[in-house]
RNA sequence: GCGGUUGUAGCUCAGUUGGUUAGAGUGCCGGCCUGUCACGCCGGAGGUCGCGGGUUCGAGCCCCGUCAACCGCGCCA
């Protein structure tokens, strides 16, 4: 017989009643009424319910073993009675009489309790995180994870893609994030970086004629976490295409992450066909790059509607600034003046002088009215106008900002956000997918006097040389591209710069010599001078794919071993300091003050 | 680096206007219980109220400082 079961937790069933089992698990849950001892049994698989009494030979064992206690028994499967069946198991239907029974491992008074799922603090699921794994909820994420990385490796495989590794000790790149250093022994004083993202190495296999590229791969970024976003490393569905445009990487890779979706929604809908909105679309309409699209609500800009007005405040504003707009915010079934005043202090509280809106509702005339301050100051025909405009009824409510858009378009998306929410217009059950394009290649960087990459420094402007030689950098947009999903960036991607002439030129604007590119893309550059293949690709967050599919909003709650908020692991104790000798082969010498 | 929130029993939390011996649930220990599946009933142990200082006759509660956790900003091509 196996040394510790014949069967899991989740596999007996009536048609096994009669035959002698053995089953290893933990201790799930007990009922302890005396005469009879009622153990959960729980493994990976499910969950089995094993009982003796006074008539097994362990009964005082089986009734001394505690919550999490690891334990092997051997018994006969019985048919539980019509009355005993538990229907919220698969196993409900039969029992295991126990006979005999060996304790594998004792469990102390539990930090964490496996059984229930109220919600704990980080530190203590951090800290005890193999007990936090083997609850419910998070031992399911991390199958799913499981399931979802197995199922893009075969929808990637499918479309044609190879799976390359690239090397993990490679060199430090300036551009984007900090880079973690690994210092070297065979060359001390020097040092390796842990990748960002395996962006040259997947270019130069493009070189390389390997035309369809792509990795589960791991990226390490020293920088500080968000609830969506882990300290220290995460992996990226990397992915690379030869001989291909902007188009092309889309018609590939929809179906794979739309497919992939729904594999895993669970009933949930997904987008049939993803809508491809230009960012400056996207900044206008939904005060965002990465909008929720399940949010319905659509700004618009209504400057007309209050040039000359007597609503002064907007009016004195769009002549005072030639790139002052008006922009509005419908929030529809909002019409009520609590509401209103409700949105109006929040936005105070988010430091605006206040947010300005019209609310809607049935006239005594049998029309429609508008009401509040900025009705009141433009008046009814404005009012009426901008009503007709909007498209709004009795019950609506519209929001206004006022100002350069680049003053207020984060706050107006953040509203536009609340507003939705507020007034539950967002179908949770569905995952809203959107290509975000033609991003702006330039940034200008107001404290630094510089325009700077907006995104990343490898993308191909769009119009080329040419562009960039006769266009106003903020002007020139790039094949460059994100998917959003529910308001999550999921994946960034681009049709790369493989010209040499075009690089230089591009980051020549961004004030960076031809020497300092050589210096820093040197690799990259020189196999761009021998039969660069066009090309462009993507990579998407795995774990905010899974984060999405498993409906949570931390993305701890989708790695089996996050690091906390501080980037350490205090259960394996890292970082640590390093020995005497591991500095002293490597040549290095901490020069921190000692505490 | 900055801001917000939190910190009370092993764990999750309550604790009123500053006032007697700081409570509940759960877990743990002991007792009773032969059909539980959130088992039930009885009893018990368990506290540096994050830490330091201050105000006060008196501080879990007020003030100052500090530490930690979480969330956000900066940062993240």
């Amino acid at each position: 017989m196996h040394a510790y079961r014949t069967h899991d937790c989740g596999a007996l069933r009536k048609s096994d009643v009669g035959q002698k089992v053995r089953l290893s698990g933990w201790v799930h849950r007990r009922y302890d009424l005396g005469g009879v001892v009622f153990v959960n049994l729980r493994d990976h698989y499910g969950v089995t319910q094993v009982f003796a009494d006074p008539d097994s030979p362990v009964f005082a064992q089986l009734e001394a073993a505690r919550s999490e206690w690891c334990v092997r028994i051997d018994g006969e499967v019985k048919a539980r009675t019509d009355d005993t069946i538990n229907a919220s198991l698969p196993t409900g239907e039969i029992e295991v009489f126990v006979r005999d029974m060996e304790v594998l491992g004792e469990a102390g008074e539990l930090p964490l309790p496996v059984y229930g799922e109220p919600d704990y603090p980080e530190e203590t699921r951090l800290r005890y995180r193999f007990l936090d794994l083997r609850r419910e909820t998070l031992h399911n994420n991390i199958v799913l994870r499981a399931k979802v990385i197995s199922s893009m490796r075969r929808r990637m495989e499918a479309a044609g893609f190879l799976e390359l590794q690239t090397p993990i000790l490679t060199a430090s790149s300036p551009e984007g994030a900090r880079d973690f250093l690994v210092p070297s022994r065979l060359h001390p004083g020097k040092v390796y970086a842990l990748p960002q993202a395996p962006q040259q190495f997947k270019q130069l296999a493009m070189v390389a004629g390997f035309d369809r590229y792509f990795q589960i791969a791991p990226c390490f970024r020293d920088e500080d976490p968000r609830a969506d976003r882990s300290p220290g490393e995460f992996y990226q569905l990397d992915l690379e295409m030869s001989f291909v445009e902007q188009d092309e990487v889309f018609d590939t890779m929809e179906p794979v992450l739309r497919d992939l979706f729904v594999e895993f929604a669970d009933g949930r809908g997904v987008t049939e066909r993803f809508p491809r909105i230009p960012y400056a679309e996207a900044m206008l309409k939904y005060g965002s790059d990465k909008p929720d699209l399940r949010n319905p609500i659509e700004m618009a800009v209504v400057s007309e509607h209050f040039r000359g007005s007597g609503f002064k405040l907007f009016a004195g504003m769009l002549e005072k600034d030639p790139k002052a707009e008006i922009r509005a915010i419908p929030a529809p079934k909002g019409g009520s003046r609590a509401f209103c005043d409700r949105m109006n202090s929040w936005a105070q509280r988010e430091g605006q002088p206040g947010l300005g809106y019209i609310f809607f509702r049935d006239a005594s005339d049998g029309g429609v009215e508008g009401s509040g301050p900025i009705a009141k100051n433009i008046g009814p025909e404005r009012t009426e106008a901008l009503r007709a405009a909007l498209g709004l009824a009795s019950g609506d409510a519209v929001f206004f900002c006022g100002g350069d858009p680049k003053g207020f378009v984060d706050f107006a998306g953040k509203a536009r956000d609340v507003i939705a929410q507020e007034l539950e217009l967002i179908d949770e059950a569905r995952f809203e997918f959107a290509w975000i394009v033609d991003f702006p290649i330039y940034e200008w960087h107001e404290e630094l006097k510089k325009w700077e990459f907006e995104h990343n420094p490898f993308s191909m402007p769009q119009g080329g040389l040419e562009a960039l030689e006769s266009k106003d950098p903020g002007e020139i947009l790039g094949y460059q591209y994100d998917l959003v999903c529910n308001g999550y960036e999921l994946a960034s991607g681009a049709i790369r710069n493989h010209k040499p002439e075009i690089m230089y030129k591009a980051f020549g604007v961004a004030g960076v010599s031809q020497d300092e590119v050589d210096a820093n893309f040197g690799g990259m550059i020189s196999a761009f001078r021998f039969g660069a293949p066009p090309h462009g690709g993507m990579a998407a967050g795995v774990e905010r794919i899974v984060m999405l599919l498993a409906g949570r909003q931390a993305i701890r709650d989708v790695m089996m071993f996050p690091m906390n908020q501080r980037a350490e692991d205090p259960m394996m104790g890292a970082p640590a300091e390093p020995t005497r000798e591991q500095l002293k082969e490597l040549g290095l010498r901490l020069a921190l003050n000692a505490k």
